[in-house]
DNA sequence: TGTACATCAGTGAACGCGCGTTCACTGATGTAC
DNA sequence: TGTACATCAGTGAACGCGCGTTCACTGATGTAC
């Protein structure tokens, strides 16, 4: 895709000719551009022809730099996935406890969707219609769930569910060996085949990304389970905020995010 | 909007004529067309034109049923807003205790949002750009969490928050009142600016369509927030299983998403 | 029951617009000798 | 250091398309007397 063209068969260690500058330099301006657009018409209505309009440049022109617009959208979606990828590494990197950052990093990503609506809607609203995402987008896409699953890692090992989900009632009786010393795992018994499912993605990630950062501690199929619900639950209440569904109940939405941010931390086992 | 033409100035009580059925009835038929092509091409780029074209009209004729593109948008929203509404409503209303309904509840919405994933994504998802929601739209919108909060109401008044946030781990006592005889509501407390949003609401809701059902049970502010979390974080589930994100981990979905329901109904006080 | 008139649905042409993409071209930049 | 050639960025015109909306019109349906 883009810069596929020029950069062919060249030396590697050469300082970059004027040329190559100037393409690197409008490659990101396109970008840049794009998304200004994105913010003011959505996705579907990116219009190549627009954004060489306000470059100063005729359409054709754009390119020698995207082959179609599917690649310029699909290097405005890298973009997008990368930078809220990038804010929660780095408040899962940040100081204090696990529960600390998690929650710092909640809240970096609302702060995210917050100042890039229209980035947050391009990769994490509806699709955009005719458009599939290539493999390329994978690995950015990946960036904050293996950032939330390291910080899941240091749940504390020896945790189990707190009661059963059906056991209704039955007094979960005090002495739990893990009762005195830290939070505990909430939450359903994972098992089954969900369990399986958790334990496959487990292993793929141990074999790869995972074990870089913590080679010792192993990743527990039910803090992924875990993991995977709360991920998807902090970005419905994302969404329902940025996309308005809590419009005129919980709206300012930042006591209700901190709320559930708390207690997902809590079912999380942070 | 669409049917203020024709039906103005006449007798109440009158067997309606030829043209007022066939006017009915197109007026569907149009519907009916746009939602087939909603799920081909997306809401962005619905097409007036393309609608007529499918129908054996000209496309000019559709304005005799809707006065713009905008207009038709807003009839599908308001649809797919009720289709919602009243699988939630029944499964509410269906048999079982509070837990079992809930449940049903949370597995009827997604069983629609997975036959109907672009009228889900018309409502649920990003924004139409340049599209802003009529007010005719707030109350079918409603229906879905006023069902919610219909079974909330039954989540046992006495309940409290199992253990503060932040008071890690001190040892929630045994001899709770509400220790034996039912769920409790989970997760952090509330108060402060978040409990008046929701005193607010509650007492909005008592005031109209919440009396209707349960006049005696008082809409407890904390059940509310509960409540509130949960619905953004039921949609986040389905979404990101609709939109793709869990392609590659949990896929497909059905034990996650069995998994968070209870999670979430415990979180609730179900 | 019949007739004059009003209402309305649907037609077809047109307006003005914007889009993505291709292509032959010109002129500037870079490379090899 | 200079020159011949190759590479590449950007131009401008064009292709073919589809869109939302307006408007004067015709002919069918309904209403009032």
């Amino acid at each position: 895709m883009a810069m596929s063209q020029g950069t062919a068969a060249r030396p590697a260690n050469r300082t970059a000719t004027a040329r190559e500058r100037a393409r690197a330099e409008l490659t990101r301006e396109i970008k840049v551009e794009a998304r200004r657009q994105l913010a003011r018409v959505g996705a579907a209505a990116l219009s190549l022809r627009s954004v060489a309009r306000e470059l100063g440049m005729v359409s054709s022109a754009l390119y020698r730099y995207y082959p179609s617009k599917e690649d310029l959208l699909t290097a405005l979606i890298i973009d997008a996935y990368d930078a809220v990828g990038e804010v929660a590494e780095q408040a899962v990197a940040g100081g204090g406890g696990a529960r600390e950052r998690w929650v710092a990093a909640c809240q970096a990503i609302r702060g995210w969707a917050r100042t890039h609506p229209h980035e947050y809607a391009l990769i994490y609203g509806s699709p955009v219609p005719g458009y599939r995402a290539p493999e390329a987008t994978i690995g950015p896409a990946a960036r904050v769930p293996l950032a939330l699953i390291g910080l899941l890692r240091e749940a504390r090992p020896g945790a189990g569910p707190r009661r059963a989900p059906d056991a209704a009632g039955a007094p979960d009786a005090a002495g739990r060996p893990d009762a005195a010393d830290g939070p505990e795992v909430g939450g359903p018994e994972v098992g089954g085949v969900l369990n399986e499912q958790a334990a496959a993605l487990a292993a793929a990630i141990e074999g790869t990304a995972g074990d870089a950062v913590q080679p010792d501690v192993p990743v527990r199929p039910d803090v992924l389970v875990r993991g995977a619900v709360a991920w998807g639950q902090l970005f419905g209440l994302i969404s329902f905020e940025l996309f308005g569904q809590y419009v005129g109940s919980f709206d300012p939405a930042d006591e209700l995010f901190r709320y559930a941010v708390a207690q997902m931390a809590q079912m999380v086992g942070l």
